[in-house]
DNA sequence: CTACGTCCTGACAACGTTGTCACGTGAGGT
DNA sequence: ACCTCACGTGACAACGTTGTCAGGACGTAG
């Protein structure tokens, strides 16, 4: 800036007027000013005007989500990109793999780097390492799953709902013996989708065969595997509720396996991309990642832009999605 | 800081060294600074930290995609992520969907940030609009398409290779009559992939029939239309080589739609999640994500070193995954 | 007792920018 | 001829931090 100023003959003051489109300048010398910077190739430099400028924002969120790979988080950082680009802000993405450690850590580095808000999907049970993060006035927005320890804005499914659509849908085409495959039981999702499982079937005045239901499934291979032994029970299940979209993936696999995919019916939590292209098509309940990550954004814009509200839990709608698979009807 | 200085009884510099963990200073004091460290909540701001460190890196990296949320960035995001970690550093994720517009725009406002380092997906013929930033020293790194109009580091597969060793797999299974679908023919990678879609032909010595090539497809559903348009030839094509995922998918559609997904052999151009699951499962010519990443990250933090080099095109192999709908061979 | 080195500590300037205010100029009104 | 006022411009300080250097306390050797 120095540079550009004495080039185009004027002090700073009058360079920053001009890069800051601010009015008060005469058209020559804004035009040797323009001149002058473009021969000089000058970049602002974000960091320092930020310094300068009172309680300005740096333009950045975080968005600590669990795999910035896997479909669902990826889609939500886009539908979060899209809202933070009309707002000039640019996004900072990071995956967490359910690393409790790294979530404390890239919390912190990301308030270090005076982030103006953050997108936290938790991979901790409990976020009480935030309450100083938010005290000094980092908005923060919960997503997928409700804080825990601390106050914050939450954006989930009602994952206990969801499961019991899902469960409810088999049940309504004739199944009584429906399996569950739920992922780690310390997970707060898995535990209320294990919960609308339970609810469906007392709704329904069924009762849960425990062994029919299997938790503490983290892969697709776990649940494949887990899914051969449930149909080499005695009395093996008509259908399967899967709890997570990797967990439907294995169960796929093993009923392809064992040729009893258009048998054994089949409904899984979370979509996944060409579900419909599998034979069946793969029913299954969807969370609207798209609309989540709207709310998230709204949410999350309105507190940088300083909402003193106490904290909302939003739940967004899950839908039933009938491809095929879900549909199929028990044997006799 | 100053607070912290003032409730330790010590000067801000003593702070910064405690904060710093630089050495020379007595036990005691370090003490009384953490305890007031910890009571305030104070959190160094990094950037004016980066303005006053001489040459200092943001510790920020840009990593302009096509879309986030598509497997192939996604997977690459994803990489890069992995080896910007270890370097603590942190990644800004946006997308571009093919507007050249947006990704100057994004490239200058990132520029201005002072990222370290900047990967870049282009969706620019040319990237002339890019000098400026080089010669002020901001590396860029190339991935999925070399760049055109300036030098930079590019890591791509060979994609005239891939096509040639799909259409060369349908070939040595008994195919003489093999589609090609491609993306628009502006695309380099497009051209390239038809390329290697002819030199096979020729290499075989077999005459490219016009009628079977389409090129100009855009989506899933431009493929589908497509591929049922060819299938009503009078002498229809006895496989499809897809030269995209999106494509793929189309074509997968298409086939479907017929009944002839285990009578028309299909291979397809990258990978996707759960192409083994499909019936038949889908042979595909693959990109290494997870490589392809690696080595950007490579390259893009050796120039930040200040690798002085001139700039280097690294090609990452493709292999092609058999997983049954290339295998098909023709009737009769 | 002096000289000197080591160890801690702090004052000050600087990083690149912008908010505040004051200055000089020329136009318009009396 | 004088005053006022708007306008364009620049000097200066400040944002939060760290590099440089100087200074004080203490110990040790001559």
């Amino acid at each position: 800036m120095r540079e550009v100023a004495a080039l185009a003959g004027v002090s700073l003051k009058t360079v920053s007027r001009v890069v800051n489109d601010e009015s008060g300048v005469s058209p020559e010398v804004r035009g040797r000013v323009t001149a002058a910077v473009r021969r000089l190739d000058y970049r602002p430099n974000l960091a320092a005007s930020n310094l300068r400028r009172t309680g300005a924002r740096t333009g950045l969120v975080g968005a600590l989500v669990q795999d910035v790979s896997n479909a669902f988080s990826a889609g939500l950082l886009r539908s979060l990109e899209d809202a933070a680009r009309s707002r000039h802000t640019a996004v900072l993405a990071a995956s967490l793999d359910e690393a409790a450690d790294r979530e404390q850590e890239i919390v912190h580095d990301l308030v270090t780097r005076r982030v103006d808000g953050l997108v936290l999907m938790p991979a901790t049970e409990r976020q009480d390492y935030l309450q100083a993060e938010l005290r000094a006035g980092t908005p923060v927005v919960f997503v997928d799953r409700a804080p825990s320890g601390v106050a914050g804005d939450a954006v989930t499914v009602d994952n206990a709902l969801g499961a019991r659509k899902a469960v409810e849908h088999l049940f309504d085409r004739g199944h009584t013996r429906v399996a569950g495959l739920f992922h780690l039981a310390r997970v707060p999702t898995a535990r209320d989708r294990f919960a609308g499982y339970g609810s469906a079937h007392a709704e329904r005045g069924v009762g849960v065969d425990p062994r029919l239901v299997v938790l503490g499934l983290s892969s697709a291979e776990e649940a494949e595997r887990a899914v051969h032994g449930l149909l080499d029970l005695d009395d093996p299940p008509t259908a399967v509720f899967a709890g997570r979209n990797i967990l439907t993936e294995g169960a796929v696999r093993a009923l392809r396996d064992r040729g009893l995919q258009h048998t054994v019916a089949l409904v899984g939590f979370d979509d996944f991309p060409l579900a419909d292209l599998l034979d069946p098509g793969i029913s299954v309940v969807r969370q609207d990642v798209g609309r989540i990550g709207a709310v998230v954004a709204e949410r999350l814009f309105a507190r940088i832009d300083g909402d003193p509200e106490p904290p909302v839990h939003l739940v967004v709608d899950t839908e039933v999605v009938p491809r095929g698979s879900g549909e199929i009807r028990p044997a006799g």
